[in-house]
DNA sequence: ATGGTAGGTCTCCTA
């Protein structure tokens, strides 16, 4: 069977619970992780997602900031969810569906705006959370797992819109990059959108800020999807959602998604 | 070189 796999960062979730049903029922996923719902679990709306058939799902919640969300109208269990870093943040969650196969849920930490782990200490948490990330998946090689979310980094060249003035600007920083690639090789994970989308430019996220984010087109790739070897050729089609950065009252994040035949 | 916008919470933090 075909399985649709959706992230997004929806900044809020109570906020913007609508326009996750719009999504929910014009991409119609199997499953959507949720990042930034900036909610304590027991005040979502969940119920409306139950409506359209998202009968499943796996949350973890904080008052006002983080939070991660997993929706599946496919029969899934929780899989467990850790506390990275041990600060007691919601930036993690998982589920197993039947077939065994696992979908891991991250919001990696921002990291502030000064690239120095030294000078700041939230680019020092975001590091320290790489690398945790990377020591867990040395330790227990993931199998049959996709992993997706906001990780908060934008690899290559062409996830930004301009590598030169982004080299030292936090998301795109060389340390971060190699922080990012020894998670990868930690767990044999493949970026499942760059293997169907191998060239060009590609963005999930264009900043509030601009006075005209398409115009302007300064985007960068932070949310991905990645899989293990035994499932990386089973991924049918990927794409990013750009449209719903132009929906009403929008996230700053674009949904990705990915098809899997399992 | 700088400032620009958005959301949540309780006056400023985070992105």
């Amino acid at each position: 069977m075909t399985v649709t796999i959706a992230s997004w960062n929806i900044n809020s979730l109570r906020l913007r619970a609508g326009l996750v049903e719009r999504f929910l029922r014009e991409a119609a996923p199997d499953i959507l992780c949720l990042q930034e719902t900036k909610s304590p679990v027991e005040k979502l709306p969940l119920e409306r997602f139950e409506t359209l058939g998202y009968r499943w799902n796996a949350a973890r919640g904080q008052k006002g900031y983080n939070g991660v969300v997993i929706l599946s109208r496919l029969p899934a269990e929780a899989d467990g969810h850790h506390d990275f870093c041990g600060m007691g943040d919601a930036r993690h969650v998982a589920i197993r569906l039947a077939n065994g196969v696992v979908v891991e849920n991250f919001y990696v930490p921002a990291g502030g705006d000064e690239p120095d782990p030294a000078a700041n200490p939230k680019f020092d948490h975001k590091l320290r959370f790489l690398r945790e990330m990377r020591d867990r998946f040395s330790a227990a090689p993931p199998r049959r797992t996709v992993l997706v979310g906001d990780l908060n980094i934008a690899p290559r060249e062409d996830d930004v819109w301009s590598h030169r003035q982004l080299v030292n600007v936090v998301s795109h920083t060389p340390i971060e990059v190699e922080h990012l690639a020894a998670v990868m090789e930690a767990g044999g994970w493949h970026d499942v959108v760059r293997s169907h989308q191998p060239e060009g430019q590609l963005y999930s996220w264009w900043s509030y800020r601009a006075r005209d984010w398409d115009a302007s087109d300064r985007g960068r790739r932070l949310d991905h999807i990645w899989a293990t070897p035994d499932l990386i050729g089973h991924a049918r089609d990927s794409r990013i959602l750009r449209e719903a950065r132009g929906w009403e009252q929008p996230s700053d994040h674009a949904p990705v998604l990915a098809s899997f035949e399992i």
